[in-house]
RNA sequence: GUCCCCUUCGUUUAGUGGUCUAGGACAUCGGGUUUUCAUCUCGACAACAGGGGUUCGAACCCCCUAGGGGAUGCCA
């Protein structure tokens, strides 16, 4: 079984173009296939090398791994489209000269307004065939106007296309509603994507066609080909499309959809992937979030749904953070520093044990790894900024009776417990309680009315640190 | 317009003629835990698009209508 996946390099990878690359991956590792990728670059105008090479690069980080492609020979290439035009031509002489195919004088201008006159009346746009049975005099006269003709396909009249296939089941086309003759080589010589997948799939020897269901009215004019050709056609799949939450084609107004994106953000790749696969597909258990290999053996063609799923970011981030929360510690610490950097902290003037343990325990509390910065505050910054509720709280009666005894409690509790015994004697020294106790002392120590539980925190900071946040809110909020 | 596909809670799904007063997850709301917030936990809310058949019986089968999506390119 071999099957493929087949961007056009025509701008970033998009949650869309992975969702298909992860069903073949997926399915791929399933069956112990092979996952060819090839590089559909003939629209020239459109296609960019970057563009290829990020689309390579995001489909690695998600952890897609590839048998054949054009970094990698298995003896089916080139695996550009753009570099296999004289391969593509043989065949477009083939057809032409089997009358299966014909060229076309028609402009780009005159076919445009048999389309919009169509359009007007009501009509299909259908290809009149005008130049299907040109004689060689007209062919001559339109090359002297310096005419450059495409190639069209010849299409049979009422022919019944049938296709079964594994996710839709059994659709049926006619041949007189597909448009007519379609072009399958432009006028500048250059292959049309209808027609070189036919012949790329069949030399790629692939098996299964598993694409996204936009394709499925493209299928008919491929089968056609096939048929033109005496190739034998591969198992078709063609699944739901993803929508954004007005139900439309997921695209750059619904929110993020460049996985290039969902990576700077700081979402996990196994995150990702386990969410996209649950779309239009569940899991045997009715469980979520799921090891790959659990979803491997679990999905399958015949198990997608018909119908398309609307991407639900919200989900998404909730399935994240659990990867996060339950991610090995030395790995996700890894993923982690670069976000708390980029947050603006310098990760080399910290005790490494100190990060570590704070890193660690503030992933807890991110949904993504770019949460970090603003989790790991409390620990990293000695001089918090103070939002204007808690400067009121610690300037208050209850805060400043608590600034001042907090030092004297702080030093002389004993090592093993003065994080947990912290509040309980301040509460005894004070008499506060509820709101007024717990609230400043959590302010004293981190600057901040809410947090992760205090005595884990300042366990974490240590009992130096906690000294030294006392005495800087002491100075910054003197008893007046 | 035409062709094709689709239609179960707000979202994602389970369900393949009786076990469905329709199950799970996210979201939402409420309780508990946490003297905070998050986590965790318990509970509540909430759906078979509509209409006709077939059948003793229909979310499941058939037809129609409606709605949504896709295609209709010298894009892929």
């Amino acid at each position: 079984m071999r099957v493929r996946f087949a961007p056009s390099p025509t701008g970033f990878l998009h949650i869309g173009n992975a969702r298909t690359a992860i069903i073949n991956h997926l399915i791929a590792k399933k069956y112990n296939a092979d996952l060819i990728l090839r590089i559909e670059d003939t629209d020239m105008e459109r296609s960019t090398k970057e563009s290829e090479k990020s689309i390579l690069e995001d489909l690695k980080w998600l952890g897609i791994e590839w048998t054949e492609g054009p970094d990698k020979d298995g003896g089916c290439g080139p695996y550009r489209q753009s570099e296999r035009f004289d391969i593509y031509k043989k065949y477009s002489d083939r057809l032409v000269k089997e009358g299966k195919a014909y060229y076309c004088y028609c402009s780009a201008e005159e076919l445009d307004e048999m389309r919009a006159e169509a359009l007007e009346t009501g009509r299909t746009s259908t290809y009149n065939g005008k130049c299907r049975s040109l004689s060689a005099e007209e062919k001559q006269k339109f090359t002297d106007e310096g005419r450059k003709p495409t190639i069209r396909f010849r299409v049979e009249e009422n022919h019944e296309i049938k296709i079964r296939d594994l996710i839709k089941g059994e659709v049926i086309f006619n041949s007189d509603n597909i448009g007519g003759d379609f072009i399958i080589v432009r006028s500048d010589g250059v292959p049309v994507y209808n027609y070189i997948v036919v012949i790329d799939d069949l030399l790629m020897k692939i098996t299964h066609v598993i694409r996204g269901e936009d394709h499925l009215s493209n299928t008919p004019k491929q089968i056609l080909i096939a048929e033109a050709l005496g190739f034998e056609r591969p198992v078709y799949a063609h699944m739901a499309l993803v929508m954004g939450d007005d139900k439309k084609k997921l695209s750059k107004r619904h929110g993020i959809t460049s996985v290039a994106l969902y990576r700077s953000e700081g979402y996990l790749p196994e995150a990702l992937v386990n969410y996209i696969s649950m779309l239009g597909w569940a899991s045997e258990t009715g469980e979520e979030i799921l090891k790959i290999e659990d979803i491997i053996s679990q999905i399958d063609l015949d198990n997608l749904a018909k119908s398309a799923a609307v991407f639900d970011f919200k989900k998404l981030k909730w399935m994240n953070a659990n990867y996060i929360r339950s991610a090995d510690d030395e790995v996700i610490y890894r993923q982690l520093l670069p976000f708390l950097s980029a947050a603006g902290y310098d990760i080399s003037s910290y005790d490494e044990n100190f990060l570590r343990k704070a890193v660690l325990f503030s992933r807890n509390y991110c949904e993504l790894l770019s949460d970090i910065g603003q989790h790991m505050e409390i620990f990293l910054n000695d001089k918090p900024a103070v939002d204007g509720e808690t400067e009121e709280l610690l300037k208050s009666e209850a805060g400043q009776l608590i600034i001042n005894s907090a030092t004297e409690v702080l030093e002389n509790l004993p090592d093993d417990s003065y994080a947990d015994q912290f509040v309980d004697v301040i509460k005894e020294k004070t008499g506060l309680k509820g709101k007024n106790l717990f609230m400043p002392c959590r302010a004293v120590i981190t600057g901040r009315m809410h947090g992760p539980d205090l005595a884990d925190t300042m366990k974490i900071l240590g009992r130096g640190k906690c000294l030294e946040r006392i005495s800087y809110f002491k100075t910054r909020y003197p008893a007046g």
